[in-house]
DNA sequence: CGCTTGACAGCACAAGTGTTTGCTTGCTAT
DNA sequence: ATAGCAAGCAAACACTTGTGCTGTCAAGCG
């Protein structure tokens, strides 16, 4: 049985597990290593599969140097300085009243991407995540002004007093507003004092993503 | 001689050869390519100095494991990082009445670096530019909070208005106000209507940086 | 059927490599 | 001086690890 590209399913099984223990080592493994962990009987069906594996151009080997395999596109030229940090796409703007193409709907692949700095989470808490451009001074007195970036996680649920993407569906309009869950109804709170909130129904209501970080560049 | 980061000469160099050799290969250097690359008499030698830096935790290795080593910070992640971010030196925190250290004075090498996201600038525009984390509420108006992370561009003087990282050089204290020069005197004014400004005289103040960013993570 | 080929097993050898031990140096503090 | 110590040296040692046979087995083929 092959799998769809053209490598047997002990190869396909080889060059995972050589990608996972690189990336939590940070170094290649050995061929008993592959052998070991993958339960195959021998060192010399490793060798005979990596063989086909370079021959395939899906890894790359220094001959006869222990550990000497790597993944042509895993590399390690990063900024040495720090952990670096991610990207995440930028959907587009947020203004109450606009619409927002849903995260979900739009291609993620074409979007623009940003960096996030590492400070902002890591990896695991950065799943997720997508980034708006805000316009308006709705949300100043939770200090995010016209202008600034909002990192967003993707989630469908807030607890009281977070700062969410709430879409309405009724109106068909998207808004950043701070979310109240009051008995029945639902508050959604402008961060500024001269605006007033909005109310509507669970039903009328999807959330589009919480606030994790915003980012701001000022002249 | 030892350079400023604690590590003698030939510690640097390995470091340094690690660094190389792991960018070259995408796989680590074994004891004696080191010995032999940087024309070492003996793997022991070697062995002494990489013992020294894992201590300093300049390195990690997996014991007894051939290439077993690693540069914390140096990760293999397949991701196609398309970074044009910087990094900057974290040069601590600033409350209205803490003393700072000088940002010439503290050695930059060993500060904590932080990234920062391209869409804040480009390179040219991050020249001199140092973090500074943000302790209390007196500059909430100008969306700046408890905890945020500011970047300050390093420049001795500013425009009327401009967020600025200031030393009162007779209270030796540091604060981050906006500044205001108003004929004679100078306005430091908080952005918090609860708080009162400071005037001071050109010649008792010494402007060490100007906002041009803000960084928040958000619960 | 005999032959070839792909895939795998077992095993042993020879490099490849990290560690250890014992021996210098050069410098510093007592 | 003299002991103490970091740093370096050299060689020996022992474990790691890649390779190279030698076989086995099932599938494909004339």
């Amino acid at each position: 049985m092959r799998s769809s590209n053209g490598l047997s399913v002990r190869q396909e099984k080889i060059l995972n597990y050589i990608r996972d223990f690189l990336k939590k080592n940070n170094y290649p493994p050995a061929i008993r290593d592959i052998q070991n962990d993958l339960g195959i009987s021998s060192t010399s069906v490793v060798a005979y599969n990596l063989r086909i594996l370079e021959e395939k151009g899906k890894i790359s080997r220094d001959g006869k140097i222990s550990r000497g395999i790597s993944i042509p596109g895993m590399t390690l030229d990063q900024t040495v300085v720090t952990s670096h940090g991610f990207t995440v796409p930028m959907l587009g703007m947020i203004t109450a009243g606009s619409p927002l193409p849903d995260p979900e709907a739009i291609n993620v692949e074409d979007a623009e991407q940003i960096e996030v700095p590492a400070e902002l989470g890591s990896a695991d808490k950065l799943r997720d995540v997508y980034a708006l451009k805000v316009r308006g001074y709705s949300m100043v007195d939770a200090l995010i002004g016209d202008g600034d970036i909002v990192l967003l996680r993707y989630q469908e649920t807030a607890d009281n007093g977070q700062t969410v993407v709430a879409r309405l569906v009724d109106e068909n309009a998207v808004t950043l507003k701070k979310f109240y869950h009051e008995g029945e109804r639902i508050r959604l709170q402008p961060a500024n004092v001269t605006m007033e909130p909005i109310f509507t129904t669970p039903d009328n209501l999807h959330i589009q993503g919480r606030v994790v970080g915003v980012i701001r560049s000022v002249e």
